[in-house]
RNA sequence: GGGGCUGUAGCUCAGUUGGAUAGAGCAGCGACCUUCUAAGUCGUUGGCCGUGCGUUCGAGUCGCACCAGCCCCGCCA
């Protein structure tokens, strides 16, 4: 099906098309500015040029040539200028956008424009045997929105975390748990001091070669496969995922699965061997295996010492999606510095002769640093750690429920105040461009007003409690849309239609924050209605019906948008 | 030295196939609660769009050069 939208562009660009005089390559529509009082326009000057004639002539020919089809969305076309400015019928729109909502409720905006295609999405990624951070917590929320975005687009979605449990790093957890014991806690108690051990043995790593070179023997004995070593390890995994899932349960997160670096382990040696077969690369006199493609920095696929890297894993990881899921695309939602990295693993595909027929994506997003620009660190004692963000979020929100709505029953305050403490968090890296850097601020991201998560459930849970005064009333609903011609409702209906196209811009920019824009500018719609048109207390019992349904839509449509980024949309609060 | 990202109002940001008077929020000032949740709404103040040159009928948007900030550049991830 059609949404509204799309029909309405179609019957513009059919109507300029009918009057003969432009030429079909020429007709182009742009959305005009929110202050042209028009929905869609067509610029003159191309067709102009071609015709020979001033722009504003051809306009006002156009205006005076065109016609309008019967029952079309089309409701005014007028020259205005070198513009030829196209205005949406509001009484049909009015009656299809709310039969569209209506009929699909949340899952308005669905599309199917991927089916039958699959996108691998890589996210969240934590290391084992560290705490999650404000740090990660991008990838994770960010992948988990783009995620639901493809799948509202109609793609098979894979999402995968690829948890960071291999490498020279895990040989260094190691042999600081060999040298300090196991800590005696569990939890992210645990790895807390897990960290500390780490961090410990780091330190006098660097002023003693013995420790680094023990910490690569762990990482050696790992990829033996040493009993002891495998059982350290697969203690430290389970601790991490359980600790992970809590967090992941307050976020909305779910993977399809967690193969993690280790996975691909075995499929290494065939790897290393094909990157030398396909000639991507070249084992170096020291024997070390590196790759130098595209005029990229030269780098490394296995250790001289025959140890294998990020890198060799990437790349078999790749291999494996192929082979495993028949992606149209993989995308990465993975820290911008690592930007570099990536260049380099597609490039090595390339030469590989794979990824022919895939996309390879690097969603790179930003750093998070504190209100003076410091990078957050564990050394700085400045760290953040994602279990006690969320804390903190709640606890806030809730104490600005007490505050607004003291009567809401204590277990019904505690479940609001997780959705808006999360729900804030989640806004606050979702909100803007995600290559863009962020602070922690946390008046910004847990303000209650303005561009906020808060603000969104707020309009939400506002249209929620007419919905449930009308019941209690006994209001009819499914009135007749075409009394919604206030300017007020007519602004909302508009803005109410634009969510499917949203949701494909999102998409097709891997931007959640298209998705907060629309829910934003929605809420603030729905703001001016709230204020303007009582519902209610309407003029007449067929307005109130009409309006009853605008608000459902309303109400259903922001849910969607709001899940879409993830977070929970309460019912009152 | 090479490369990436960013630069738009005091602050945080939108502005994407180049189009009309560059938009929001926050902060500031002012107004609106005996009517559906004031976590709201309305008004108002505030802009050499980093700088320069170029392409174009038209540039915040495209190209080149420069400036500033952050980041990356083989045996970590």
């Amino acid at each position: 099906m059609e949404y509204a939208l799309e029909r309405f562009t179609a019957e513009v660009k059919a109507a300029i098309a009918a009057t003969g005089r432009v030429a079909p390559a020429l007709i182009e529509t742009t959305t005009p500015k929110p202050n042209i009082p028009a929905d869609l326009a067509f610029p003159a000057f191309r067709a102009a040029k071609e015709l020979r004639v001033p722009p504003p002539q051809l306009a006002a020919e156009l205006a005076a040539a065109i016609s309008i089809p019967e029952g079309s969305l089309i409701g005014k076309v007028e020259a205005a200028g070198p513009f030829l400015n196209f205005s949406m019928h509001p009484q049909r729109l009015a009656a299809a956008v709310l039969a569209e909502i209506a009929a699909r409720a949340e899952g308005y905006g669905r599309q199917p424009d991927g089916a039958g295609q699959t996108i691998v999405v890589d996210y969240s990624a934590p290391n084992i045997a560290k705490r999650m951070h404000v740090g990660h917590i991008r990838s994770t929320i960010i992948g988990q929105s783009l995620v639901n975005i493809f799948r509202a687009l109609g793609y098979t979605v894979v999402g995968d975390n690829h948890l960071g449990d291999w490498g020279k790093q895990f040989g260094v957890v190691l042999a600081s748990i060999a040298m300090y014991g196991r800590p005696d806690a569990v939890g992210e108690e645990a790895m807390a001091l897990l960290e500390a051990q780490y961090a410990r043995y780091s330190g006098e790593m660097k002023e003693r070669p013995d420790l680094d070179e023990e910490a690569r023997r762990w990482s050696l004995l790992l990829e033996q496969g040493d009993p002891q070593a495998r059982a350290l390890w697969q203690w430290c995994v389970d601790l991490t995922l359980q600790a992970a899932e809590k967090n992941y349960n307050r976020l909305g997160v779910r993977f399809d699965h967690a193969y993690g670096e280790s996975f691909y382990e075995g499929m290494l040696p065939d790897m290393i061997a094909e990157t030398l077969r396909t000639e991507a690369a070249y084992r170096d006199e020291d024997g070390s295996v590196v790759a130098e493609l595209d005029k990229l920095p030269k780098f490394i696929i296995q250790r001289k010492d025959g140890g294998t890297v990020y890198m060799t894993r990437d790349i078999a990881t790749v291999e494996f999606r192929l082979s495993e899921f028949h992606p149209s695309q993989i995308i990465y939602v993975v820290d911008g510095r690592q930007e570099l990295h990536f260049r380099q693993l597609f490039a090595i595909m390339r030469a590989m002769g794979y990824a022919r027929d895939v996309e390879l994506v690097h969603i790179p997003f930003g750093v998070v640093t504190t209100l003076d620009g410091q990078p957050l660190s564990t050394k700085k004692g400045n760290m953040v750690y994602l279990e006690s963000l969320l804390d903190e979020a709640t606890a806030r929100a809730l104490a600005v429920i007490d505050l607004k709505n003291p009567d809401l029953a204590e277990a019904e305050k505690a479940a609001v105040a997780e959705s808006v403490g999360v729900g804030a968090v989640v806004y606050n890296d979702l909100y803007q461009d995600t290559k863009r850097n962020i602070t922690l601020d946390w008046e910004r991201m847990l303000a209650t007003e303005g561009n906020s998560a808060t603000y969104l459930q707020y309009s939400h849970a506002r249209c929620r409690s007419i919905l449930r005064r009308a019941v209690e009333e006994g209001a009819a609903t499914a009135g007749d849309a075409t009394l919604l011609t206030h300017p007020a409702e007519t602004g909302l209906i508009k803005h109410l239609a634009r969510l499917p196209e949203a949701l494909r811009e999102a998409g097709s920019r891997y931007a959640p924050f298209v998705i907060a824009d629309w829910c934003y500018t929605t809420a603030r719609e729905f703001g001016v209605f709230f204020e303007q048109c009582p519902v209610l207390k309407a003029e007449s019992a067929e307005l109130r019906a009409a309006r009853l349904d605008l608000v459902a839509a309303t109400a259903h449509a922001l849910k969607a948008g709001l899940g879409l980024l993830g977070i929970r949309a309460p019912e009152r609060m």
